[in-house]
DNA sequence: CTATAGATAATCT
DNA sequence: GATTATCTATAGG
C-alpha cells in the first residue's frame, strides 16, 4: 500500500498536495510504534484502516500516518512529503518565510503546512477535514532506506515519486518499483 | 555542501 | 536518565 499512496492527493481543510514520499511501518518492524503492541500511543495503528495516526515527534512536530488494512494489524504508512497543489497561501501563512520548495518537504513540515495536529489522531481520511484522493495516472516510484531511524535502518521501506523536487531528501540509488 | 546545537514531550530503559 | 519515524539556525569548507 505504501508505494500505491505515492501520487495520490492529500486534501486538508484548506490546502492540498500530491503525496511524493512515504515510509511503511508495521508490527514486526522494530522501528515501528506498533512493535510493542497496542500501547496508548500506537492504539490507532491497530484500529480502523483508512484513518489517521498522528503522533508528536521530538516533542515539537506532528507526523501523519495512514492506517493500513486489514484492521488490527498495526501497520501504517508515514506521509513524509507533498507537492503543494492548492491552498498555497494558507500553507505559507502557517509555515512562515520558507521557500515554497520546503513548504511540505518533510513529515513535520507537511503537517504544519496543512494545520494537522493531535486532534486529528484517529480521524477518518474520507473527506473533511482530511482525505486522500486516488491518483489519476500511473507514476514511477523510487525505493530506498528510511530516514531518521536507527532500528531496521537498512530496510528499503521508503518510497518516493521519481523526479519530484519536493522530496525531503534525494533517493540514493534511483531504483524504480511499480 | 556538511556539521552541529538546541528546542521540547512522549515513551522507553 | 536516555532516546526519538524532526526542523531550524548558524558556523565552516
Amino acid at each position: 500500500m505504501a508505494p500505491d499512496l505515492v501520487g495520490c492527493t492529500l486534501v486538508g481543510a484548506d490546502a492540498a498536495g500530491v503525496i511524493v514520499e512515504v515510509e511503511r511501518y508495521q508490527e514486526d518492524d522494530p522501528a515501528s510504534h506498533s512493535f510493542r503492541g497496542p500501547t496508548p500511543r500506537a492504539a490507532v495503528m491497530f484500529g480502523l484502516p483508512g484513518h489517521a495516526y498522528v503522533y508528536r515527534s521530538y516533542g515539537i512536530h506532528w507526523c501523519l500516518n495512514v492506517v493500513c488494512q486489514p484492521a488490527g494489524q498495526g501497520a501504517a504508512v508515514l506521509l513524509r512529503a507533498l507537492a503543494p497543489v492548492d491552498g498555497l497561501e494558507a500553507m505559507r501563512a502557517r509555515r512562515g518565510p520558507v521557500p515554497d520548495r520546503l513548504l511540505c518537504s518533510g513529515p513535520g513540515r507537511l503537517t504544519q503546512a496543512l494545520g494537522i495536529d493531535g486532534g486529528l489522531n484517529g480521524a477518518a481520511l474520507d473527506g473533511r477535514p482530511l482525505g486522500v484522493l486516488a491518483r489519476e495516472a500511473p507514476v514511477e516510484v523510487l525505493v530506498g532506506p528510511r530516514i531518521g531511524i536507527t532500528r531496521a535502518a537498512d530496510q528499503p521501506w521508503r518510497f518516493g515519486l521519481a523526479g519530484s523536487p519536493h522530496l525531503s531528501r534525494p533517493f540514493p540509488l534511483e531504483r524504480a518499483v511499480a
